[in-house]
DNA sequence: ATTTAATATTTGCAAATTGCAAATGATTGT
DNA sequence: ACAATCATTTGCAATTTGCAAATATTAAAT
């Protein structure tokens, strides 16, 4: 068996071109970071900007201008937390959530087209095997999480 | 089943995260691109300056200056090609042979470490998927390739 | 053979991005 | 009230970025 290091490098960069070929949306050019940002504010629930620094692994002083950024462009809202007034909490606005979800459709259009390389007992086999990688990597802890808080 | 992008979205960042825990080897620190450089020349055969920006999706004038800090590092060589002297062929030092293993070594630990949470059925399985993966990509062509020459 | 286009790589430069250290503003424990 | 802690933001200096232009070499055209 080959080197199997080989084979997830590839992968990893494919979709990272995968990733980036998916910046625009609606006029609107966004940086690959960006894109990760409006990512995963969409994903948590109201987020803090520090739980969004870590789940990247970005410096967070780096992130905080990212957001303001952001902020500027109207995609992202900060509001502060009533419980505690130290956090902010962060949210897409209705431009940055069109933005996301077109991102997401580009990207989902993407790997459809890849799946239909694959019969559908492949393509159920390549996203169990996702699944159960996402899981192992999971369990695997300090490893497979960000450098600087492992 | 869910967004078959959040599953690839949350594998790739986690893949990105080893890959940056893996960038020190015998005293050497080098950073993320760094690695990437010495991973893809290491795979080549004497490739070009242009081969491994293009592979890598880098600028060619950004990549042209890593690739000198890697000569003052002494982990890459630059050779004129003979039969075309416009062009530099690039290779590994022996020092940058070394970290490049030291690094793939510590790659394959991880990669291990995961796979410990699977039988060996299940292991397979995922190591086909992501040939599987990869071929069907390739077929892909256009979109999972550099976004610059698409 | 000389001129012209193309190609690989390198620089100038100016803007954007980075991370550390320190500052700010808010909260907790004593 | 007080110090310690925490989330976030700024100052700053260094690195990294990409475009446009320069250089060096080769290929094509006349």
């Amino acid at each position: 068996m080959k080197n199997v290091r080989e084979l997830f490098q590839i992968m990893t960069r494919r979709f990272g071109f995968l990733d980036k070929n998916c910046c625009s949306a609606g006029g609107c050019d966004i940086s690959l970071i960006q894109s990760h940002i409006l990512y995963e504010i969409d994903r948590q629930h109201k987020p803090s900007i520090q739980q969004v620094a870590e789940a990247l692994g970005t410096d967070i002083t780096t992130f905080s201008r990212q957001v303001q950024s952001l902020i500027k462009m109207k995609l992202v809202k900060k509001t502060p937390d009533p419980d505690d007034r130290r956090v902010n909490l962060l949210s897409l606005t209705t431009e940055g959530k069109y933005v996301a979800a077109s991102i997401d459709q580009q990207m989902n259009d993407y790997l459809n087209k890849i799946f239909s390389h694959m019969n559908d007992f492949e393509k159920d086999t390549v996203i169990r095997s996702i699944k159960l990688l996402n899981e192992a990597m999971a369990k695997s802890g300090q490893c497979c999480s960000t450098p600087s808080f492992g």
